[in-house]
DNA sequence: CGACACCTTGACCAACGTCAAATCCGGTGG
DNA sequence: CCACCGGATTTGACGTTGGTCAAGGTGTCG
């Protein structure tokens, strides 16, 4: 049912860093935003800048754990699948992101490319050992997995009792919020994911999902633009509907 | 439909601190546990006892964070509600669990005790400042906050693309994990809460979780005996159904 | 012994999934 | 510029799982 062919494991090219991190659109945003001069500088040793194209994975489910990412750019898809091939996306990733947070020795999910995506890659080890010299990235780094957990029960409770109308209606708007922290303009909101991603992490079908937004587009709440572009028409209405009915 | 009466927010009884840290049972598995006899000496000054009635709250989703917790006897359980009262529970606390981990303001769910249940109480700014002063607190929380993540992600795969007989096969075995990790007997499974705790937790209702677990009984998988144990007959079969079917 | 809360069971229903067929687009090559 | 290809999306008809509503059991505690 909801098997696909997998992305093939190919080798991601890797990218000598051209500009210093100082200079970086995300470090706000990043973990890296956190750190004096002088720190940035040890990061920056041992980072390596690598990109996916679509559909390529950065790491695999299982696979043993040895970097952690930070998207710079472009949307990842982080995803578990069932023996038989079912599959659930558990976030997508925009810039300033931080991946690969979990301090074990395998990932707990495969990490893909949405759209072409631009990765700072550090050494796991590496960097567990420079959080032990600098609490202030530990520090950092717990208050980003805090944000995660509040995150995932958030998509918890959307997943066991939401509604696809209220599923749906949840999603447009977090995009649209992201885009907003992003400093991107909300309202044509981006939609990077094509159906059948937006179906894997709604616990949806492509089918469900495409019906539900038919119906809020003959509601007149939103509008569908070219291709991966959605306008919303009445704000107030998705807001009332993300959380009942 | 999920409307229930909420447990009225009763003041927690402080019961003060009888035996030292040094004794207590759940160290090992805490946050305590990491620490040398003269840090824990400042977590012991900054602590309290409390306990929580079952069906009592020890704080409620939205107050203002200012305690976190650690659960040394009993079972609590986090739950987020929708304004029309669906209610979604996001986990079971154990003994050794940690609570409120969330760095920010305002409690992100409802912690109520399942199960008569003795918790220790940190105030909250207090053990951040004392996180800036022992690295390795901080570090402990992240390596905990990390585990919470992962089995949120799992959790997440349940409640998006498991059947109802997966999921409940998934929770009984968990059940007998967490059971033999606190080093109490797994085999006839303690399940601590009610049908309606249990529906709220895997996304289902109490009569879809009532028919599957008869359903289990009749194909000789597990037996119920006394209300709160469950009888497991076939271990490799529920672990078969986890998965897929 | 009775009350009550919890659990189980049954009959029916609806939301969402499944299967299959159009239709829409974007890209490509003539 | 236009015809065509192929994947993504939409739509339709129908099926199924799990939800809803409504009784009955069952065990526990006073």
């Amino acid at each position: 049912m909801y098997t696909r062919q997998l992305a093939r494991h190919l080798p991601i090219p890797v990218v000598k860093l051209g500009s210093p991190c100082n200079s970086c659109d995300i470090r706000e945003v990043s973990l890296c935003g956190a750190l004096a001069d002088e720190e940035l500088e040890r990061l920056r040793q041992m980072v390596a800048t690598v990109h996916c194209e679509p559909g390529q994975a950065a790491f695999h489910e299982g696979d043993p754990a040895e970097s952690v990412f930070n998207v710079v750019s472009g949307t990842m898809k982080l995803y578990k699948l069932l023996p038989d091939g079912r599959r659930l996306i558990t976030g997508f990733l925009f810039p300033g992101d931080f991946l690969g947070i979990a301090l074990h020795d395998t990932y707990a999910y495969t990490a893909e490319a949405v759209e072409l995506a631009h990765l700072c890659r550090f050494p796991r080890r590496r960097l567990i050992l420079l959080m032990e010299e600098i609490p202030l990235l530990e520090h950092r780094m717990l208050g980003h997995a805090a944000d995660e957990l509040v995150a995932a029960q958030d998509q918890m409770l959307l997943l066991g009792r939401k509604t696809a109308k209220e599923r749906i209606a949840s999603f447009l708007l977090m995009l649209a919020e992201r885009a907003a922290r992003l400093g991107q303009r909300e309202n044509p909101i981006r939609v990077p994911m094509g159906r059948a991603d937006m179906a894997d992490y709604l616990g949806l079908t492509t089918e469900t999902v495409s019906r539900t937004l038919t119906q809020l587009r003959n509601s007149g709440i939103i509008a569908t633009k070219d291709r991966g572009r959605i306008e919303v028409k009445a704000r107030e209405a998705l807001v009332a509907l993300r959380e009942s009915g």
